[in-house]
DNA sequence: CTTGGCACTCACCTCGGGCGAGTGCCAACA
DNA sequence: TGTTGGCACTCGCCCGAGGTGAGTGCCAAG
């Protein structure tokens, strides 16, 4: 076990070199921070520290940076969340507060984040599966043609249309409308297969056809897998990263433009608390030299989403988790008024 | 005017650029292209040409490189639109046709023309005010609430929230619902607000407070400014941009972030055919090492929304015109089938 | 008007030396 | 055993010098 001193030396590394992006040095270690020990010292506690793997020097006779083991003990050991002082979450309550609709309020805290941390922003939309539906409407576009729209708890809307197999009346889609919304209306998404499941019966023979072809169109929306959309912003801050370019940027945007892989990391983090993936630990080999910050949010007391942000695994880790804390909180409440 | 040669030469000297990245010389150019003349000839040109502003050089002693003015003279005198082959036609076709939605229309366009030109491509949805009305829907959430649902002929869905100032029976909705329909389903947006004018006549003093509401919201969600949305791409592609790095990318980025811009960038072109905007004539400044191609699309003859991709200066300009046009054209038949 | 010749310019590359931050080791000390 | 000052060593970085070569401008001849 590592002693009191070596962790305070590992935490002011972290921040030095967080702060500068440059290699540091035992002297200068001790003139920023009041160790209270010699540089002589601390440099035998930085060869321990890196026997342990938990710093590097980039070449023999320079400074030491901290590898993602490092990252990893400050951030679990070191490291508090720093919250947002109150002039920051009223700044945050405003800025969303003006929101009109879903996609709004999305859009909105893809900024915010990516404005507070100055790095770039990912925001999930609402997931379907773990919200309930509110209303489910019906539209005869023609005599054989409707459009299926769902509205959830979140907001979202979803339309899809609807070749039937048979024309359908208006006294028809009147009813199937409203015994729809009644048995679905309020419910949450993985009853519905369930809830639904007897509806035909209750319809002639003749619409039969046309109702299952709806109840299945409905179901598939429910699980289809473009439901997990999300927005990106803040690219412009990979400008930051580093020096050695195009090398580091590269393989990022590639990786925000393929959503899949965004929505698989995000999905790997857990369900609460602010997540943190440091460097090799996404799987995601594009993201190697990146951190992910995340962190679930919800209208209610569940997470139907999440967010979070990508950035250089060099960033100030407290300042980072507590803005997307503190943005999911208040995302959560924005959500749960409308 | 410039003698025929001379623009033979710009022709050369542009093509060479693009190709290579490099200034190209005189030597190179005699060599690559038989124009049938000695180098000392060409130099002579190119003095001229430079003299006219068309070509400069980066430093005494290195190549040429054309200049703004040189890519413009370039893309209106010297070089056609390269047509698609029938494979890449094909390719296009394919890869639009098992698009699902308007949302899925637009992601795959965009994906398209990123690859194709490999640059960052820019959609724009089909906009609301050159659209009809396919249907409106209102829905009763709650007895003093409303969601007001937009359908259009390009398949896009508005949605907003309606708070009454009186509660609203079934029955009046119903009639709303109807009457609302059959005034505006299939006429241009522009026409709506003198088609429900007299609406509020119809119903009784009590409901009148909430069908005004109605249709005001309707007709704000009409002009709405966020009717303008649009969809990004490719983004990936800046990397390729040049050696100077981070100092052409960042601006980019930031402009691709302003969707403002863009759409702005987007509403100054023209209205048919392809448009190219080089370098300065770019009123944003962030773009003034970049060149926009742009060209409207449409469902039907006229076009509802415009797209294009945003490329260094030093762009293959026939090609990305011929992918930009061949992709609006297959876009828009997409739009006019669904 | 075109062409070959020629001197000139200047970015780019490479090489070598000096500099200095930072290290590892060691001997002395508490 | 842990801490400290001293000291030699390493090695990336900066800088200036010299060589190279692509490319130019000018000029005189065809």
């Amino acid at each position: 076990m590592l002693s009191e001193r070596r962790l305070q030396v590992l935490r002011a590394i972290v921040q030095d070199y967080v702060g500068t992006e440059e290699p540091v040095g035992s002297k200068a270690l001790t003139e920023r921070h009041n160790l209270g020990v010699s540089p002589a010292t601390v440099r035998n506690d930085m060869a321990a520290l890196e026997d342990e793997g938990f710093i590097a020097q980039p070449h023999t006779s320079a400074g030491r940076i901290p590898t993602d083991k490092g990252y990893r003990l400050f951030v679990d050991k070191l490291a508090g969340v720093k919250p947002m002082t109150p002039p920051e979450r009223r700044a945050i309550q405003n800025f969303l507060d003006g929101a009109v609709d879903l996609d709004d309020v999305v859009a909105r805290t893809v900024r915010l984040l990516a404005q507070l941390t100055r790095q770039v922003a990912v925001v999930q939309y609402p997931s379907l599966t773990r919200s309930t539906v509110r209303h489910v409407e019906l539209l005869s576009l023609a005599p054989a043609r409707l459009m299926l729209v769902l509205i959830t708890d979140t907001g979202r809307v979803e339309q899809r249309m609807i070749d039937c197999p048979a024309p359908f009346g208006e006294t028809s889609l009147a009813d199937l409308r409203a015994r729809l919304n009644s048995k679905v209306a309020g419910r949450r998404f993985s009853d519905v297969p369930r809830l639904v499941e007897d509806l035909p019966e209750a319809f002639d023979l003749e619409d039969r056809g046309t109702v299952s072809t709806v109840l299945s169109t409905l179901l598939e929306t429910l699980v289809e897998e473009n439901e997990e959309r999300l927005m990106i912003g803040g690219t412009a801050n990979l400008t930051r990263f580093g020096h050695d370019f195009p090398l580091t940027i590269r393989p990022v945007l590639e990786a925000l433009e393929e959503q899949v892989v965004l929505l698989k990391l995000l999905g790997e983090a857990g369900d609460s608390g602010v997540t943190v993936r440091i460097g090799h630990e996404n799987a995601y080999e594009g993201l190697n030299s990146t951190s992910v910050v995340s962190v679930g949010y919800g209208s209610g007391g569940e997470a139907v989403a999440k967010l979070g942000v990508v950035g250089p695994t060099r960033m100030d880790y407290p300042g980072t988790m507590g803005a997307v804390r503190a943005v999911a909180r208040y995302v959560g409440q924005i959500l749960a008024e409308s």
